[in-house]
DNA sequence: CTGCATCCTAGATGATACTG
DNA sequence: CAGTATCATCTAGGATGCAG
């Protein structure tokens, strides 16, 4: 009768769809590009400014978050030949297309978090790993 | 006059929403928690059923990721005492709205994924890091 | 000011072997 | 079958110093 019950069938196969949002999770997965868009959805920012404006970013890492960003296009960035130098910062259109995804993602977030919070709570107190036990009701 | 331009204020202050995306970002961001989602959206499936359903995932891997899922309360885990063992694995509802979330960044990423790819093609032969030069105007 | 180069550590991931 | 344990590796990220 039915083999065992309603197993989903493994899909072998992934769509391009899991491929792309493996790219987009690379790189709002990190530590910092989400903040950083976050933070430059208030408008153009120079390094100085992203850099105060993100408590704990090193230099190192700013500055490669904003390559990145403005490497596919997400950021433009403009230098201005001055001394001292002056660098700004803005969201593209792309930008902030991605911002309003994150955007939903983050009220997912607010949503939920709470409820996460308290089921992890609990799996501290029960141990996790160890799930419900069935007892093997098949028949034989 | 109009300090300089209109360049945002920095937000010193990260609203919460910020942190819970953290959190998130932190669960999916991940190599393997959005295949493993992604996959068990399909319905119920027993622990090898994943493996054979995301190619290249160590065992390593699927063990903690499932562990943090359950722990997280987005999957359950029903051991059946048999023998050989059998468990299962499902989506909570908690879990099942996360894919929407995901879907929803999945949809987004393979509107633009095109364009990111032009745009990280085109920095490769421009060379990233440079961006604009504007010259500066700023008298003096 | 706006970076870049270098060194260094912690954590994430993979490979492999073993167990109930 | 469904994990656990251990080791090896790789890389993200932080700290620091130097440069245009």
């Amino acid at each position: 009768m039915a083999s065992a019950r309603q197993i989903a069938g493994p899909c072998q196969e992934w769509p391009e769809d899991s491929v792309f949002i493996r790219e987009v999770l690379d790189r709002i997965g990190d530590k910092w590009t989400v903040l950083a868009i976050g933070t430059l959805s208030a408008g153009t920012l120079r390094y100085s400014d992203l850099h105060a404006s993100i408590p704990g970013i090193s230099q190192r890492m700013l500055t490669q978050t904003l390559k990145h960003l403005e490497r596919d296009g997400l950021i433009t960035r403009t230098a201005y030949a001055e001394v001292p130098p002056r660098v700004e910062y803005e969201l593209t259109d792309l930008g902030r297309s991605l911002m309003d995804a994150v955007t939903a993602m983050a009220r997912w977030a607010a949503a939920h978090h709470s409820e996460i919070a308290r089921n992890r709570a609990a799996s501290e107190l029960t141990g996790v790993g160890r799930g419900k036990v069935a007892v093997s009701a098949s028949a034989d």
